[in-house]
DNA sequence: CCCTAACGATAACATATGTTATCAAGTTTA
DNA sequence: TAAACTTGATAACATATGTTATCGTTAGGG
């Protein structure tokens, strides 16, 4: 949430080096979960290699809201903010290194920020980058078919594609493994002039 | 986005009173386009009557977004905050009452605001509602069938379904208009048990 | 008040997607 | 390294949903 904002309010910069010391730091297997659904998240996430996927459980296949990389934070942020349980489960995807701030260490951060001018407009562009984001999810679910949306997937954020196993893949598109091999299949046809 | 948080943050009800002045008043027959789709909106929307929906079109056959009502207010905020083109169109369903603020004042508003220690609390607390419901509406559209949607809206929002022109659920719960009589009538007959 | 257009129901058919089962290839574990 | 699992491809079938066409009803405009 906050620190890949350094780049772009570097004034703000001092703070973040004050809470470093209360990050820890962990070495983790892929698969590992590091906030189960049902739980309220008292963390704040950053990741400094791997990757790591939100999503939530439906009768047992679960579905992906999103993916995370290297320099990316996150929380489960509804229930991190309002200290309800959260709806999400957060994991591992490949072995990774992660750190995590205890959300006391992140409140107290924010409440000496809030001083700051900067914070304000920080927060709002914060908040208005995460609406749109998912709203721009929302929209393409609506609007694009599933193959739509893997061939986006694989133009503009390639890299998933590549390092994300194809049941995640599925799992984010909204489709079942086995339909997910048909698009590919179809697409794969698709290239083949000869 | 902000005249409905009166009852939540009265001390700040002066600014609200200040800036009542600068509202236009218009009566709007239904299907009245209030922003249109590319456009960059100017202007935040108070609803005193009547109802009106957000939506985007995809060739020809829309997809609506979200509803509002009576004592609610909207605008399409990411073109709103970041003089972009708008994603969506805002248009009348029935004939309305409707109080137009225009940007200017909101943005001098807002920055009068900023000096009130409520203000960062109240507008993060109206943006995690804003992003909490989107993120419902998304994890609903992946969770759940158009059925189950449609009984959801039946049950926990049916004044949705009692005002609002069944082309406009249809393509709200994401399926065509055939689809959603087929919904209807099959759950008709789950309900005649004699 | 009538005419026309819009709306919603329904049927028939087409397409998209899920489910289950099977198999081959790659990975992990003992 | 062998056995057990996991992964992804594919086929066959089932279900969900879209598309087009038809029809009766309703609602608005002259």
């Amino acid at each position: 949430m906050l620190f890949h904002f350094r780049d772009k309010f570097p004034l703000l910069n001092p703070y973040w080096d004050k809470y470093l010391e209360y990050q820890q730091r962990l070495e983790l297997p892929a698969k590992t979960v590091l906030l189960e659904e049902g739980k309220v998240s008292g963390q704040y996430i950053f990741i400094e290699k791997g990757c790591v996927r939100l999503f939530f459980n439906n009768d047992g296949n679960d579905k992906t809201v999103q993916f995370f990389f290297e320099n990316e934070g996150l929380t489960s942020f509804e229930s991190f903010i309002n200290n309800a349980p959260s709806a999400f489960t957060i994991e591992t995807i490949e072995p990774s290194v992660v750190y995590l701030l205890p959300k006391q260490y992140v409140i107290q951060l924010m409440d000496e920020l809030s001083h700051e001018p900067d914070f304000l407009k920080m927060m709002m562009q914060l908040s208005s980058m995460r609406q749109t984001h998912y709203i721009n999810e929302f929209v393409s679910f609506i609007r694009d078919t599933p193959e739509e949306r893997y061939q986006k997937l694989l133009t503009d954020r390639s890299h998933i594609v590549q390092r994300v196993p194809q049941r995640y893949i599925a799992s984010y598109l909204g489709v079942s493994t086995v339909h997910l091999s048909r698009i590919k299949s179809k697409l794969a046809k698709g290239k083949l002039h000869f």
